[in-house]
DNA sequence: TGTACATCAGTGAACGCGCGTTCACTGATGTAC
DNA sequence: TGTACATCAGTGAACGCGCGTTCACTGATGTAC
């Protein structure tokens, strides 16, 4: 409820960064209460401004929400690369080892995981829009480092064929497979019947459930 | 639109069985919108009675939202149980062997991923209610033959590890993996980035997805 | 078998709510001359 | 450098909407005597 401050009190007329405001709002709301939580009037009100002013930068609610779930993604993202960065390649002058892509296939799950876990909310709202493949590398759903979960994933399997730990023939379209292992334990995890597990637990199914993707890709 | 027929004109002053038609109805707008179009208004309307009526048979509109979506996990299951009588038992005796066990696992996987195809609105209604573990085994969610989803996951792992398709090692909470699996694709392809993909593609990730599970569990 | 009565599933009308969205407007800003 | 003006980001007020829910009620049904 700390968000419920008095309205910031602009001193010029023109906010300035509306835009990103109304974003900033809209990704507050998400996280605190997932997708159906972003109400376009809120946005605005957090934002110190009049309801309507909202539509000179969004069509309407939709195109607010199609704006807030991207960014989930591009938080994602985020995540998963701080989860990268700890498993560094560790063959002569910095290439992969068979190793080093079998650990950043799992760092990958880790971070999508984790992510989950961190912000349910965030992560309903990332998937609350439909969507298709043909997206999947938007600029908008992107890191800071300008990849996409998706691209993720498909480095990760890459380096599984590269180094040999995964055979080539099996490369193709192995996102999804990666991709919806981890997906499902998430959402499970945060709204369906797994919510009552301990960490403990959660641990060890998302240790289990990466091994099989590593045995079975 | 077919259902907007005229009040049925019922020909007593009591309904009969109002409780059931407004789970029907809910099970309807589910259908067609899931979980979100499960409106009580509209329900009452469908049954052909007043709006506070439902009163009578439920809380509020949480209460008939749950029961909506517990019936969708009984359709969840009856839709497995079709599948999985397809593969009868082929050793001596009706006994099972592994590779029965083998196509029960992969009749379960099937089956959960055909609902979600055939029902999509059920099937998100199905996960929209926050719920845990210790209701996975109600009969509100079991299909005819009385049996969840989750329990059918459990009694095709159960043949897995009898037969010796599996290490008995691996089979604590192995539900959780094969479900998140497929609940995992379900979603991307009903929701998520996978809407795109074509039948034929679907069938093919499909496929490679239980091969996964069938490796690596 | 007939009557009195309690039960409770349904009615009809109304409510407050917050939402998304539209309208006609205002006035600060930046640009052209 | 000064002025006129177009632009367009914001205002303020209002709308219709359908929802969930509550109120005091009615009248068919089944039961007790």
């Amino acid at each position: 409820m700390s968000d419920e401050e008095p309205p910031p009190s602009r001193s010029t007329y023109r906010h300035g960064g509306l835009r990103e405001a109304l974003l900033e709002a809209g990704i507050g709301m998400a996280r605190e209460g997932g997708p159906d939580a972003v109400v376009l009037r809120e946005a605005t009100r957090r934002a110190g401004v009049s309801p309507n002013a909202a539509y000179r930068h969004f069509a309407d609610r939709e195109a607010l929400l199609k704006a807030v779930s991207d960014s989930c993604l591009g938080f994602a993202a985020d995540r998963i690369e701080r989860e990268l960065a700890e498993h560094p390649p560790t063959g002569p002058d910095g290439t992969l080892t068979e190793a080093d892509a079998r650990a950043m296939l799992r760092a990958v799950g880790l971070g999508y995981l984790a992510f989950a876990r961190e912000e349910p909310g965030l992560f309903r709202t990332a998937y609350s829009v439909p969507d298709d493949l043909s997206h999947a590398f938007d600029a908008a759903k992107a890191g800071r480092a300008g990849r996409t979960p998706f691209q993720l994933v498909g480095l990760a399997l890459d380096a599984m064929v590269e180094t040999g730990a995964m055979p080539a023939a099996r490369r193709q379209n192995a996102e999804f497979l990666a991709w919806a292992t981890v997906h499902g334990l998430g959402m499970l995890i945060i709204d369906g019947p797994l919510r009552g597990l301990d960490d403990r637990m959660v641990d060890f199914a998302t240790s289990r459930l990466l091994d099989m993707v590593d045995r079975g890709l």
